[in-house]
Order: C-alpha cells, then sequence, then structure tokens
DNA sequence: ACATCTATGTCGTAC
DNA sequence: GTACGACGTAGATGT
C-alpha cells in the first residue's frame, strides 16, 4: 500500500462525471490497484475513488506547476485522473492478506433464531422449513399455525416498505397453490418503518415486533450459527 | 489527519457485534474524529470504522504485547476498541477543509432533460409538471400524450423491481382521481434490468431506454441543472 | 428530529 | 458472469 498526501486535483468520468478542485488530500493506493481520495472528515466514504481491478499510468504534469499526473482505468473503462501539484507526504507499507471480519447480528442470524422459537409467533405453531423455495426466491420460514393454516414469514432487521412488498409478491404467488392456499403472510422485525405499517394492514399482513435480545436469551446453543 | 500502519486486533460492537483477528492494517483518523481501519485491498469500504463525532481514549495496553488499546465511542454508544501490537508508521498531516466534490449525471439531471424533450416518449406529448405531488410521493414527470391522456411517468438510472413498484403505487392511486383516469404509465431508464421489464409489462407498464449522451446532446443549455 | 429516496452505492451469494 | 437482496448501508432532502 502506498499513502500519500498531495495537493491535487481529481477528475473522474464513468457512470457519472465528478470533478474535485485543486487541495490537499489524502491518497491511497491498494496492492490490488485501487485509488481512495480522502478528505480530512466526512465518514468512511471517499471523495472519489476507483473501484480494482485497475491500471495507474503516470505521466510527468503538462503545465507548469503539475508534478505529475496519474490515470486510473479500471475493468468497466471507468477513468479516474489525479493531476497532483505537490507531494507533501510518500510513504510505501507491506500489509499482507487480512484474515477477515467475523460478523454476529445480521438477518441470517434473527432467522436462525426465530426458526428455533416459532411458537413467538403463536401458541401451537409448527416450522415447515426455513428459505422455502418459491419461483421468484425463498420465503424466509414457512409455518403452520394452531388451526394448521400456512403461514409466509418474513423477516428483516428493520422493515421498510419493499419488504411489503417482497412478501406480497410471495403471498400471490403462494396462494395460486391448492396445496397450500389460503397462505397468511407475517413481517417480523426488530424494527417496523409507520409507512410499512401500514402498507401492510391495508394488505392483510400482520406486523410482529422482534426483541432481539430476548430470543438470545432463549437461544439454545445447539441451533447456533456461530 | 492521522496515519498508522500497525499490527492490531479490532472489536465493534454497536448495531451489530464484529470482530477483526490480528493483523497489520492502516489506520486513519481524520479530523472529525472519525476513525477508518483498512486491509491492502477490497475497495473503498474499510474493514471496519467509527462515524463522526466520536472520542478516542489511549490506554497502555494490559497484555506485554500490547503497546496501547484505544477506545473509540460515538453519540449511539457503539464502540470500536483497537489493541495495538505494534505500530509500523505513523505520519501527522494538515489537510484543510476540501471544496468539495462537483457531480453531473445523476437521476435528477436525467428529468431534466427529459422534461425539456418529452417527445422523446412519443411525438406531440406535452409536459404537465415535473414532479407531480401525490398522497405518497411525487411522479418524476405527468404528461399527456398526443391524445390527451395522462402518462405518468418514472425515471432512473437503473430501473429494478422496485421501480416498477413503485409506480404501480402512483399509478394505483392516480387512477382513483376522476380528473386524471386513465392514467398509463411510463418507466424510462439508462437500463432496464430484465426482471423489471418483465414486471412492468405484466402490468402494462411501458419500459423506454434513455440514450444519455443523445439526451445531453441535444440539450438546451438554458434548462441545464448546471 | 423524522421519514423517504438515491447511490460511481458495496458486498455477499445463489444461479 | 449475472441477478438479487442485505447493509453497522451513508448521505441528501423535504416535512
Amino acid at each position: 500500500m502506498r499513502f500519500l498526501v498531495a495537493r491535487c486535483r481529481v477528475d473522474y468520468v464513468g457512470r457519472l462525471t465528478a470533478h474535485l478542485p485543486e487541495a490537499t488530500r489524502a491518497i491511497m493506493v491498494k496492492a490490488d490497484g485501487s485509488v481512495l481520495i480522502h478528505a480530512d472528515g466526512g465518514s468512511y466514504k471517499p471523495l472519489n475513488w476507483m473501484s480494482p481491478p485497475c491500471a495507474i499510468r503516470v505521466s510527468p504534469g503538462e503545465a507548469d506547476d503539475d508534478v505529475e499526473v496519474w490515470t486510473v482505468e479500471n475493468k468497466a473503462g471507468e477513468t479516474l485522473v489525479i493531476t497532483i501539484h505537490e507531494i507533501l507526504h510518500s510513504s510505501e507499507h507491506e500489509l499482507g492478506v487480512d484474515p477477515g471480519l467475523v460478523k454476529d447480528g445480521v438477518e441470517a442470524h434473527l432467522q436462525a433464531l426465530l426458526a428455533a422459537q416459532v411458537e413467538r409467533l403463536g401458541e401451537g405453531w409448527r416450522l415447515l422449513r426455513r428459505e422455502w423455495p418459491t419461483a421468484i426466491g425463498p420465503v424466509d420460514l414457512m409455518c403452520r399455525d394452531a388451526s394448521g393454516l400456512a403461514v409466509a414469514v418474513e423477516i428483516k432487521r428493520r422493515a421498510e416498505i419493499d419488504g411489503v412488498e417482497q412478501l406480497t409478491r410471495y403471498l400471490d404467488l403462494l396462494n395460486r397453490d391448492p396445496l397450500l392456499a389460503p397462505v397468511r403472510g407475517i413481517l417480523a422485525a426488530q424494527e417496523i418503518k409507520p409507512q410499512a405499517r401500514v402498507l401492510a394492514q391495508d394488505r392483510g399482513i400482520e406486523c410482529v415486533v422482534l426483541d432481539y435480545d430476548a430470543m438470545r436469551g432463549h437461544d439454545d446453543p445447539a441451533t447456533r450459527l456461530f
């Protein structure tokens, strides 16, 4: 990895056209050729960047006050032109391959927990299966309620309007299956946006708020994902 | 801005729990207190990070081979603990405030261009207005075709299935208005995903692919956004 | 502050 | 490789 601090202008031409006027910025060049241009603030997104894999060509500056011009191009034909006026810092570092991030607490985990605790949806409920296959994608959980009726459950960390649309498409399809119909729908999430709740209600879809900590408290270690 | 290269472990506890085992990584600390942990590859997203505003507390390491432990905490109570084993590089840089990025070619520009060239949708078409207000949000363009029928146009850079859903909701609503009904729908985009095209067709929504360069060629500078 | 929508989204994963 | 959904989505914009 190369890290430099330089006074520069930047021009991106690709999915859109964008320009950075001259200023002092941090430039990170990674081993895979990707380039990040960072300002001294503004969270993790760079002002401008080029995604790997890409090639960097360095040429001498044309104007008197240009030190060098970098042309970075990737496979998709997008280009990033960095015109460097002054290099204030430059260093090279060996990092090696990263062992990578270990995560917990995402939707897959919520699904595993709820699959093991379907009684949270209603007494006497049974799980038919997780990832119930349909032509337009898998339904997170397919259950039968105490009276034996089929229920499709869509699980989200935060349920928004598109989650309701997704479940609606599943229900439309599932209700055409005479072996399954009538199929009810449940939207289960840690957090349900008001608009999503309204739309769900309008379509006869029940909303259930999941308490992740409580569910983890009842967790059976044998069914744990991690 | 401070930039360092260090052998470190990282633990994030917040919206989820995540852990980075010991390895050599690049650490960027910005003026606003935000911290980015980068590997030597993998595009612009850091392996781990903390968004501003946040406070950094540095304490001596407890184990023999820990140089120091950074505890970064933000307003939301999320924490990032960086256990540093060895510092391989450290430098400090003054960048100043960045003038910021200038963009072109986004959806707003597409909308402005198409509004000025509604004849691309059909001969004799008229624009009623951009951002036609409805109870569930504005319709990008509302037009009348040559025969005087109303047409709602949804504009996207890349049209996917959610764009069809969005337009469908608008059409459902608009068709309840006796002054407007019947209202047709058009999905206009630089690129239309196959699934979106199929769903649109199924719902009687017409798809139009926009040629951005051709539209810009016919651009009237007076109506230009930038 | 809250809700909604866009993004050069990026990233993983199933097909 | 393409398509699709999740994301610690982040960021902008309007109420």
